[in-house]
Order: structure tokens, then sequence, then C-alpha cells
DNA sequence: TGGTGCATTTCGATA
DNA sequence: TATCGAAGTGCACCA
């Protein structure tokens, strides 16, 4: 890991074409190859970067990152360098991940309460020639139900569920299949569209799942 | 903006929960209060970090930083500091940028040869209830044709274009309303999908529209 | 201020 | 390798 931090004026060419006006930055040279421009404000997203790999040649005062890729380019203008120091970190061992869809999905499948009682899962992952429903039950009249499980419910979701829906209900196995969209916060239009459609939202609270399974359940730390 | 190289441990508890091993790491610090986290891989993504705007608390070995919006909690817990420097940045005069969908939608309003011989635009950004469309236009035939444009075109854009379509076809001052599905690319899925559904693709050329365009046109850079 | 759509999205899983 | 969906997405634009 290099950092250096230069007066410089950054120009990109590849997907589109962007300009950067000289000011006092920081760029961050990666074990990688990648190349970061960054300034001292806005969040973690950089102002120009490069996607490793990529190869980069420092001519006096002007720096050429290039994508081994795409051949996308960065064309790094030094007017003068502030700072310059490089360091060994090694390959980091890194992030471990708690709370997200897939874990709403397991709680789900494990407790279907939440859809209503006397419910039964058929399985996870109900395969469909356009891809996986998130879970197939069977509800207390012995109905199929689909159910779309998301973090957040928004259009696209229920977009995705009606194609499932549309699909499924042309087989004569397992028609008439209902839907339910389940997400731990659902958008009002995303609401309006899906029980336009006949589909049930269920809004879902983590942590109650999260409770009602046995308490000693080993979790990830 | 502050930039410390140090061994460090690193706990996120916000929307999800996260765990970062002790190891050494580049810790970038925003004048506006972000708080980076780098590893010498990935790409411009940091492993954690915090949007500003946000609290920093640094107690001997363990910084807390602090979302004033949210709650979510960055603790970082510092074993070793290997480099430790601030920098005077000031504002950075921002990105200018040339090529992207707005581009493209310009240049399409202002010829729009690509779609078909004698059509005319009616307006950009068409209103509808559910949205603008990006381009309304009508043929040689003086019918109405709805543009979507894109610079991929994936199978959501073709969603989209759906629900424009259906509604417009409602209005009988419009009807019958065909739709184009315009983009730089297209993916086979999102092709067949449109095509199904009798919406043209039309893949457009940004080079080719740019130079149709009056050569003496004012450019960005 | 909240909703929607774009992004040089990036990233991961899967076929 | 392509495709598809998720993201602590961020961000700008618009109501």
């Amino acid at each position: 890991m290099r950092l250096v931090v230069a007066r410089c004026e950054v120009d990109y060419t590849g997907r589109l074409s962007a300009h950067l006006p000289m000011a006092p930055r920081v760029l961050m040279m990666k074990a990688d190859g990648s190349f970061l421009v960054h300034s001292d404000g806005g969040s973690y997203k950089p102002l120009n970067w490069m996607t490793p790999p990529c190869t980069i040649v420092e001519d006096e005062k002007l720096w050429t990152v290039t994508s081994k890729k795409s051949g996308d380019q960065l064309k790094v203008t030094i007017d003068e360098i502030l700072h310059d120091s490089s360091h060994e970190l090694g390959i980091d061992p890194g992030l471990q991940k708690d709370g997200v869809e897939a874990h709403l999905q397991e709680l789900l499948a494990a407790d279907t309460a939440p859809l209503g009682k006397g419910w039964s899962l058929v399985r996870r992952e109900f395969p469909t020639a356009i891809g996986p429903v998130d879970l197939m039950c069977r509800n207390s009249d012995g109905k199929h139900v689909a159910v779309e499980i998301k973090r957040r419910g928004e259009i696209d979701g229920v977009e995705q569920l009606t194609r499932y829906l549309e699909l499924l209900n042309r087989d004569p196995l397992l028609a008439p299949v209902e839907g339910i969209f389940a997400a731990q916060a659902i958008k009002p239009q995303a609401r309006v569209l899906a029980e336009d459609r006949g589909i049930r939202c269920v809004v879902l609270d983590y942590d109650d799942m999260r409770g009602a399974i046995d308490e000693s359940q080993p979790r990830l730390f």
C-alpha cells in the first residue's frame, strides 16, 4: 500500500470521460494494483479509480494507470507531491457478516409463523425456469404460497415475484399459487403495486424472529 | 484528511453486524467526518466505513465512530499505530463527467435518426403517473412511440418500459403507443423479453451520435 | 424530506 | 465465464 498526497489533475477515459481539475488529493495504490483518487469529502467512493488488474507507469509528472482488461485509462498529472509513504499490510483476513437477506430466509424457513398459522414449508429456493423462489409454502388450507423475501421491499421485488407467480400458475400441479411479499420494511409504492396484484405484504421483525428461534443456537460471533 | 496505518480490529453494528479480525489496515478520516477502513486489496470499496455526518471519539486504544443520523457504530480497537499523518486538502473542485445516460438522452433528443427516418420529438421526460418516460416521439406515420434509454439494457429496464406502455395505452389521446428500448448494449435476456412484448430494441453508438451533432457545439472539456 | 432511478456501480453466487 | 440479484450500496433529482 502506497499513500501519496499530491496536487494533481486527473483524466479518465473508459466507459465515460471524466476530468478532475488541479487540486490536492490523496492517491491510494493498493498491492493488487488498484488505484484510488480520494478527496477530503464524500463518502467511501473515490472521485476516480481503477479496478485491478492494472499497470501504473510513472513518467516524471505524468502517471498513467491502464486497466489490463478494458484498456480504460487514468492519467494523473502531478504538480507537487506533499506526502509519499509505503506500507506492508499483508493479506486481510476478511469480513464476517451477519444479518442479511439469507438470515431472514433461514429464520422464516425455520418458523413460518409470521406468514400465518398452521403453515408448512415445501422448500427453500424452490426452482422455476427463471430462477428460484425464496420460499414455497402451503397455507392452512393446503394451498401453495410463493414467498419473496427482501430486506427492503421495493418495486422490483414485486415485479420479480409477479414473474414467478405467472410461471408457477401455469403448472397445474401447483396452481393456484398465491404470493407473499415479505420484507423488514416495505415502501408504499411497492405495497400498492403488490396489493393491486393480489400479493399480500408481510413486514418482518428480525429481532423478534431471531428471538423466536431457540436462544441456545450458535451465532457467528 | 488524516491517514493512519495501524494494526486494528473493527466491529460494525448498524444495519448489519460485521467483524474484522486484527490485522494491519489503512484508516482514512476525511474532513467531513467520513471514516474508511481499507485493506491492501479489493477495489474501491472499503472493508468498513461510516458515512458523514459522524462523530469520532478516540479513547486510547478504542476508537468509536458513531453516525449522527442512524446511530450506527464502528468500534476500532488499535493494537499498534504504524503511521499517522494529517493533510489540508481544501474543498475539491469536483468531477466533470461526459457520457452517462443523461447525455445519451440529450443526443437522441437532438437527433432521433437512430430510431428511424422522419421521426419527431414530442418531448423529453414525458410525464406519466408512475414517472417520466425518457423520450416521447412520433414516427413517420405520426404514431406515438415511447423510448426508454439505458446505458446498459437489462431486464428491469424492459419491465420499466412495459409499465409505462401499459399506462400510456390507456390514454385514448395517445394510444396506440409503441415502445423502443434503446441502449449502448442490450443483454440477450433483456432483448428476448422486450421483443416478446413487441418492444423494438435499438443499440446506440455514443461516438456516432456525438459525431452526428454539429461539430462546432461547445463541449464540456 | 422522502421516493425513484442511475452508477466507470461493486460484489458474490450460480449455471 | 456470463448472468442475476443484493448492497451497511451512494448519489442526484424531483415531488
